[in-house]
DNA sequence: GCCATGTAGGTCATGACCTGTCCTAGATGA
DNA sequence: TCATCTAGGACAGGTCATGACCTACATGGC
């Protein structure tokens, strides 16, 4: 049944491989006539694939870049890399791509066979926490299951830790999930207060739909993100960091990534590093990761951790008492 | 032309996303008969895609977990979000999927849209300094080159800069791309030296393809991983960490990850350390990161550095005297 | 310069199969 | 109980996919 397709899709698998494949190759492994595998690739670059192709005795097919993206055909261990490697994007906030890789890690998520998925539990318990700060890491399972009930407009209940410990249940209706800072909110509208809330994701626990399909409520504001961070601006506040850094300017810039803030150079060797620091453990283990001297004027709370963790590392040098 | 090919792929990009489609909103969009759709979910199911429906009034189809992967079809946005999460994945090679992440990474960027490519680009910049360490990241569009010439038997040209600064140029036969710590390898043949030689991906600078396919050369060992393990060996030392982690056992082998090494509790309180350390920079911000008490038992290095870098934590810590 | 080997594409006969339009059966929630 | 969904059989009509054979053209090795 639908032999062509199966074919296209198996085509398309095939010229993937980065390597060039003679027309003739093509034809044994799929089993038609060469004459069918030139149809078939005129029929690829019809559906708007680029299918390049070198000619002379050593020519052959392969995809190259086009216009839009070709479905991806991935092996086991292809989709396992990728799957592990969005849980750790995800449960890292920082970049302009948040919500994408959410939206990506459901799709592969929703499809990913159980033998696999099995697999990504474990490479991900031994991989994320390499890559996390002190914050409490976000389970990427609960942020797929947020964002599929808000694209999916379906009620949600889950367990709600509040910051003093206290855990509630809720029924919500959520309409969106956003990055402020490094942590994940889910802005919905809490049906029992009748409000419109914003949750953070890691105290989010056992989330499950409900599977009622409701309409698009209102929305609080145009913008979710900037509904989240006027809400948290009122609550929590953030640091403003600055410091003198005994770097030039550019590699300062270069090493510590975008969402660090602003560098503005100071003289061919040090520099000023200005910007949001919504953890001080994190700014803290990134500065010291820089490899020079460096000088915190701002806030007293980032130099006190930096005091701390400075005793800390001197105590764990010290040569040992004790033998082992 | 192939009318049934796109609309299946259609079809599979409509069902792969978080929600539940009824047949006729599905024949509506694909303008098709709903009877055709029907066929069409017979089709997916013939071809291995667990297409599963609810029945009763609120029905729908959705696509489940199979057997095997279906094609992912991905919107910009995801795509780019996968290339960036596997950017800093193979950048960071910790796992036990490395190689598959750059397989899945040479797979993506041979087809993803210059447009997109260049978005990449960017946010990759903006991305991988926060989670890398003080080791010099690696390039992952070489990472993708070499892997792509390894399995293409293609020969490579590329600059070497050896321990010492010297730049040469190679040419060589790729066999295969390996981690071995943290870090990358190239095992190759050096046709110019005629021997085989394992250079350091992050070493290898402007790499490119001589499009010259070559037979596959005997390899000098089974295990290119052994063979490089073995270069390595004989080359850099490595060394042997032990610590004393004033946390209960549990706790330090879910935050460090697996690949840190053995960890073995002492009492409730506390647990012993061991494992290769391959970058000190790296275990020491791990350590640190903890949050707990610890001791260094070995290697002395580890202290010395530990040592450093509290005395540049405590100067930071400061109360500054200028200023700004 | 020649030849082997690859892509590119035209034509034609045959028959498979895809489609829409009927139809009935069964499940499910309001 | 009824509306609404999935599931699937029967049938007629015509599209179009396939393989066989052909020529044209590009390229690298000899």
């Amino acid at each position: 049944m639908s032999d062509m397709s199966a074919r296209l899709l198996a085509l398309l698998s095939l010229l993937q491989t980065p390597r060039e494949w003679p027309g003739s190759e093509l034809a044994e492994r799929l089993e038609v006539s060469p004459r069918t595998i030139r149809r078939d690739i005129d029929r690829l670059r019809e559906l708007g694939y680029p299918v390049q192709a070198t000619m002379g005795a050593v020519g052959g097919y392969r995809l190259a870049a086009g216009a839009a993206m070709p479905p991806l055909l991935l092996d086991d261990e292809e989709a396992v890399a990728i799957a592990v490697g969005l849980r750790t994007a995800a449960a890292h906030p920082v970049d302009g791509i948040d919500e994408a890789s959410v939206r990506a890690l459901a799709k592969l998520e929703q499809v990913l066979p159980s033998r696999l998925r099995h697999r990504v539990g474990v490479l991900a318990a031994a991989t994320v926490p390499m890559l996390a700060g002190a914050e409490p890491p976000v389970d990427p399972r609960t942020l797929v299951v947020l964002a599929g009930a808000a694209a999916n407009r379906e009620r949600l209940r889950f367990a709600y830790r509040s910051g003093d410990g206290a855990e509630t249940r809720r029924l919500t209706e959520p309409y969106r999930l956003v990055t402020a800072g490094r942590r994940w909110y889910l802005l919905a509208y809490d049906i029992d207060r009748d409000d419109w809330r914003v949750f953070r994701a890691d105290r989010i626990g056992d989330p499950h739909p409900t599977g009622v399909r409701v309409p698009a409520r209102v929305p609080p504001e145009q913008d979710p993100a900037a509904f989240v961070a006027a809400k948290l601006h009122s609550s929590a506040p953030v640091y403003e960091v600055v410091a003198t850094v005994r770097l030039p300017a550019g590699q300062v810039a270069g090493r510590l990534g975008a969402a660090a803030g602003t560098v503005e150079p100071i003289d061919d060797h040090s520099c000023r590093l200005r910007g949001p620091a919504d953890t001080l453990e994190w700014l803290a283990s990134r500065l010291l990761m820089l490899g020079c001297e460096f000088e915190v004027h701002e806030p007293p709370e980032l130099r006190a951790y930096l005091g701390a963790l400075g005793a800390r590392a001197a105590r764990a040098a010290q040569t040992p008492t004790i033998t082992y």
